[in-house]
DNA sequence: CTCACAGCGTTATTTTTTTCACAAGAAAAC
DNA sequence: GTTTTCTTGTGAAAAAAATAACGCTGTGAG
């Protein structure tokens, strides 16, 4: 499989999700899928179920549906990089350690290897499973365990310090918690989860819907 | 402002980013932005920054630019609810209180005022200034206190099952943390943070770039 | 055997979102 | 007083994404 031809981000998160609900109707022992369930499942349409597996090159049966464990490898063969993806998270707070996790033991191709603070108690300690290390070292730690993505879950405040360190140690793909906007190299892949944006947004489209009416008849 | 008019998930979530840029650089004294100053420090394109302003119906000057104020107030008379919006969150974990701690008097307009877990040892305790409850009162505490939406932080395989009690009680939107897609009226309008997802993108994209020239030139 | 079906792969179409491009206007420069 | 140089607002164009449509194929009923 190709990874340098370019798969729209769209497709590659659901690709992500599709592969999960993909495993777990495995270990249940189902063995083949319609386009049209998984598409229910993931709350999509089936043609979009289609067109995303075309653009990886898998093909079903058109009688039996797609044979799940052979999708489940191929769409891995496309996410996974086959010498495993090494992650660090920056800031052991609620958020780090929730992180920490649920990700221990999950995926064996994306491995939390490493986890960074800054405050001195919380260093030097394996906090589940994963040791935290001193942000003084995430030059040399980064380097050593060959870390290429992280997870950036310190205060607004320092959060640019932070990815700016951890891009010039190497890093090229970051999932940032901070509510701040990073200013980084091109090339550096960056994901944000805000939680303030999607909880404002939620309350945006709970309230138009009977908002308006409300005030309409007083 | 008509909240009843549809405007894009997209165009209102710029409009939280913009707003949340806005309120800091208020404070630092700046009266006036330019669209290419604002779209510079929140990542987008300056017509785009114009565009979503247009479709708010804000008006700058084309020789000072944009009255931030004034700006933040028009925007915040599109996102918020004149009335507040009550905002629950259920699961008490190492998430859930990392998004107390986040939230403590951020937003007078959108407050999480009630916490809710199955673990009765973490139940009618004070965590952040937020009041935790059984789940067997979600649906008393959900009327009760007017919630209209909730954050979700339970385990994946609890989530579709609270997801509908709150439903059922009144609650309109929902911001999920579990790595489940809800099956949920289409009235309520769902924000999945998936954080799995994310990263497995980001893992991809930071991979792309030259994992391929890795290969080509052993 | 033939026919109706069900679901896939793919092309075409529509819809949504973003970007471009330019008129208009006012300060500043000269 | 004119020209230059910035903006904004917005229609037009382009790009991206989602959806619909349809030919194809193998299966099972009659």
């Amino acid at each position: 499989m190709d990874r340098s031809n370019s798969i729209s981000g769209k497709t590659i998160g659901r690709l992500s999700l599709f592969r999960r609900l993909l495993t777990a109707l495995s270990f249940e022992g189902k063995t083949h899928i319609y386009s049209h369930e998984l598409a229910n499942m993931a709350g999509v349409t089936a043609a979009q179920v289609r067109r995303d597996f075309m653009v990886i090159g898998y093909s079903g049966s058109p009688v039996k549906g797609y044979h799940i464990t052979e999708l489940i490898r191929c769409v891995s063969r496309v996410l996974d990089d086959p010498e495993g993806t090494n992650v660090a998270i920056v800031g052991v707070g609620h958020l780090g350690r929730a992180i920490m996790n649920y990700f221990q033991g999950r995926r064996p191709k994306l491995q939390i290897v490493a986890a960074f603070d800054r405050d001195e108690h919380k260093v030097n300690r394996v906090i589940q499973g994963v040791r935290s290390h001193s942000l003084s070292a995430l030059k040399e730690v980064v380097a050593q365990r060959r870390i290429t993505v992280a997870i950036i879950t310190v205060p607004a405040s320092s959060a640019q310090e932070v990815a700016e360190q951890l891009v010039e140690a190497g890093v090229r793909g970051l999932v940032n918690f901070a509510p701040v906007p990073l200013r980084l190299p091109d090339e550096v892949s960056v994901e944000d989860m805000d939680i303030t944006m999607s909880l404002e947004k939620v309350a945006y489209f709970s309230g138009i819907s009977d908002a308006g009416k409300e005030r309409m008849e007083p």
